[in-house]
DNA sequence: GCGGTGACTCTCG
DNA sequence: CCGAGAGCCACCG
């Protein structure tokens, strides 16, 4: 198993209910700041009971892209308090300004 | 080792 | 925030 996948996977873990972070946030406070993209490769090979939030994960505009459309991160998302709206071109989004995660308060836990 | 690829992001129009 | 181009990094044939 890779230390790197496993890094990332642990920072999705560590986002809290209800609240979203960027691949690039992950990948940076994993310590891999260019690794944007092994965050998004690490997601698309969890297996289906995987204990990884990885809805909570959207791109840099709140956008839920994924393999179904983002409509599932938003069935996940809506019951954690997650408010996701669909745009007329059938994408999922949500409000990254209300519901992203802030690592730096979280570090002050 | 090499080229192709992707749940990404940034910069320039 | 739309489109095109480039950078980055790991996986695959």
């Amino acid at each position: 198993v890779s230390e790197t996948r496993e890094a990332l996977l642990a920072v999705v873990r560590a986002i809290p209910a209800g609240r979203l972070a960027t691949y690039g946030d992950v990948a940076r406070r994993a310590g891999f700041p260019r690794s944007a993209r092994e965050v998004g490769r690490a997601l698309s090979v969890l297996p289906d009971g995987s204990s990884v939030p990885w809805w909570r994960v959207v791109n840099r505009e709140g956008r839920l892209v994924s393999p179904g459309g983002g409509a599932r991160q938003a069935e996940h998302l809506h019951p954690e308090g997650v408010d996701a709206e669909q745009l007329p071109d059938g994408s999922w989004r949500v409000d990254l300004d209300c519901y992203r995660w802030d690592e730096e308060a979280e570090e002050m836990e």
